[in-house]
DNA sequence: ATGGTAGCGCTGCTA
């Protein structure tokens, strides 16, 4: 199964792009980002012309979350877990399951500056989301949470720590926050099977950043231990961030071998069996 | 020299 993440950065004005990087890429599962739309504006005729179901969870000008799926989309939950039917809520997060595994796309508030009421509100947003996890989910069972979490866990991923507006993204608690999720069990896929530096999802569009290399790698793959360990193959693909029209964000892709991912263990058996 | 672009939508905010 290949599960791909993107912060379009309006969908209205990237569906161009989408339709194209689907037709080429090819992903069975594509979640998406700061789709920008209201629900009565999401195209999902275009998404059923290429083959793929889909959920939106948007509120129209600002945030707003996506899952396209060719492999099944079934018990779709927008939110948190905790939310009151009265709340308020930004469009950040939303679930389904796909193909046997329960998968998240999130966009995580963005924070502006450290210390700000946003980057409080931020960190609050990281840690009920540690919460809605840790008690909706197990460790053990297929997971994958991935999305733009604004934060770079690393100072590998980030071209200078010391150079960013506010400093935020790469703060210490905006990193523990990521950190708290792996610690309960979610694996960085991509860095996993990438030890490199300046290897980014994120360049600003201002002041030529890209062309200069000048980004963040704030788009995570995030998946429990029984889907992480059948990853094969992960792919920041920067050609999508060049040309007419991008994003700011690159798109992530990773491939997990899943004859059985969702973890009865189908290898570990046959091989047994071949053993016996 | 401390800048810059893009999206939304029509004014200035958000990223």
């Amino acid at each position: 199964m290949r599960i791909a993440t993107w912060n379009v950065n309006s969908l209205k004005a990237r569906l161009p792009r989408v339709e194209e990087w689907l037709s080429y890429a090819q992903p069975d599962v594509m979640c998406l980002q700061e789709t920008k739309l209201a629900d009565s504006a999401f195209p999902s005729m275009a998404f059923a012309a290429l083959g793929y179901e889909a959920a939106h969870c948007g509120e129209g000008r600002w945030n707003g979350v996506a899952i396209l799926s060719r492999v099944g989309l079934d018990d779709v939950v927008a939110g948190f877990s905790d939310q009151q039917e009265d709340e308020d809520t930004e469009a950040r997060l939303l679930w389904a399951t796909c193909g046997g595994v329960r998968i998240g796309t999130v966009y995580v508030p963005n924070g502006r500056m450290v210390g700000s009421e946003f980057y409080e509100e931020k960190l609050a947003w990281l840690d009920r989301l540690r919460r809605h996890v840790e008690g909706a989910c197990d460790p053990s069972e297929p997971l994958v949470m991935c999305g733009d979490f604004n934060v770079a866990p690393e100072d590998r991923d980030v071209w200078d720590p010391t150079k960013l507006h506010g400093g935020t993204h790469v703060s210490q608690p905006e990193r523990e926050a990521v950190a708290a999720l792996q610690r309960w069990g979610l694996v960085d896929v991509f860095r996993s099977l990438h030890d490199e530096d300046r290897l980014y999802s994120w360049w600003d569009y201002r002041a030529g950043d890209f062309h200069q290399h000048r980004g963040l790698r704030i788009d995570l793959v995030l998946a429990t231990k029984p889907v992480a360990e059948r990853a094969t193959f992960a792919l920041i693909d920067r050609f999508a961030r060049k040309g007419k029209l991008p994003s700011d964000h690159a798109p992530l892709l990773v491939d997990f071998d899943d004859d059985d991912v969702s973890g009865a263990g189908s290898r570990e058996r046959s091989r047994g069996a071949g053993r016996s």
